[in-house]
DNA sequence: TATTTTACTGAACAATGTTGACAAAATGAT
DNA sequence: ATCATTTTGTCAACATTGTTCAGTAAAATA
């Protein structure tokens, strides 16, 4: 009785293809540049089919929202190398502002989507909560090492999470443009290592 | 010839009316409330009627944006006789995080909005910038009390806004919902803290 | 093969921003 | 005062949007 399981994987395909078609479009243009007829016509369906697999535009666009973060924390794992917790910690930062601006569309809806944690409650298993706590624990070597003064772990990362997002956002909504484009990378840079600094 | 002043006064009155109606339905269900229609039947004209005042819906937002910072602006002032350096930056800070709580449409929009340095460059006049000049202001009478290690001025600035904004941004986001409600407060004004301590 | 279940279509609906032809009112000139 | 012109406002229309639903074709089951 294989016919469950190929209809369910047909189903996983088909919401794969819609996501795809969803993200393709929505880098090219943006929010407004995905709608359902597009979508549909990417995939080559009339649009009613796309209810058939999922609830309403607002769940798709929650998915790329998820898939973005998914990617966020991809990237994350490749730090693990780095043997030096503030290195690290520093690396992690650096990248984490260029994986921000290389996708500032996506790094947008990442965190302009409120319905993240809906229901639920606090989703420990989400993937933004498993970013965050994956930052939290190089945090916490540092704390350990005792390169910051005492503090919570917790709040620490908070701060340091804070900056990194403050200066992502800034930056892509084009409101530090007042400063000139060839000091702007050492200026973020120093931004960061200010907050960052053995203290 | 007081005509033309007289319709000139017409014109302002006739704007502001339609960026009251807008902020109105804005703060009240965000700016899919913000209707072309609702409008025109809020000031009680149709809707073409708009259209004499507003190039479209994007111009009347970015007015609304404006507002918005101009109303931190205000409030800003009221930080002057603070004498005590730190605690002025630190009284600022709360202060900018209050304000973002307490209107999070609002610091959405002001923060959403791309166009707002469009055209004209980096605008010296616009009010997001004076708004900034005055934190950097408040950031630098530290500096030369020697509160925080050397460093540039406007970098330092930069750091602090982008933790603010970071902790805002978050916040209204539900992004530190994982956070419990009680320990809430005292994790974002510690996280606050952090990046300002003395060093 | 006949029947039931599933997958899909495509027309329809209400609502959106925006435009442009027309009417009304205010202003200017004779 | 009367006529012409410019300014203001209305209204219907257009193209698009997200979403639904009665039908239909295809596939699975009996």
């Amino acid at each position: 009785m294989g016919i469950k399981e190929r209809k369910k994987r047909d189903a996983g395909k088909m919401r794969s293809r819609i996501l795809k078609a969803a993200m393709q479009l929505y880098v090219k243009g943006g929010y407004e540049n995905v709608t359902m007829r597009r979508i549909a016509a990417k995939i080559e369906y009339s649009p009613g089919t796309i209810y058939l697999y999922f609830q309403n535009k607002k769940d798709i666009m929650l998915q790329l929202c998820y898939q973005g973060f998914e990617r966020l924390l991809a990237h994350q794992d490749t730090l693990e190398k780095i043997a030096d917790p503030l290195e690290r910690l520093s690396a992690g930062g650096r990248y984490y502002l260029a994986f921000a601006l290389e996708n500032p569309e996506l790094y947008e809806l990442m965190f302009a989507t409120k319905e993240i944690f809906k229901g639920s409650g606090p989703d420990e298993e989400s993937a933004p909560l498993r970013a965050f706590r994956k930052f939290a624990e190089n945090v916490k070597t540092c704390l350990d090492a005792g390169i910051f003064s005492a503090g919570e772990v917790e709040t620490t990362a908070i701060a340091l999470w804070a900056t990194l997002h403050g200066l992502a956002s800034l930056l892509i909504k084009g409101r530090l443009r007042f400063i000139p484009e060839e000091s702007l990378g050492k200026v973020v840079e120093q931004a960061y290592a200010f907050s960052l600094r053995k203290r």
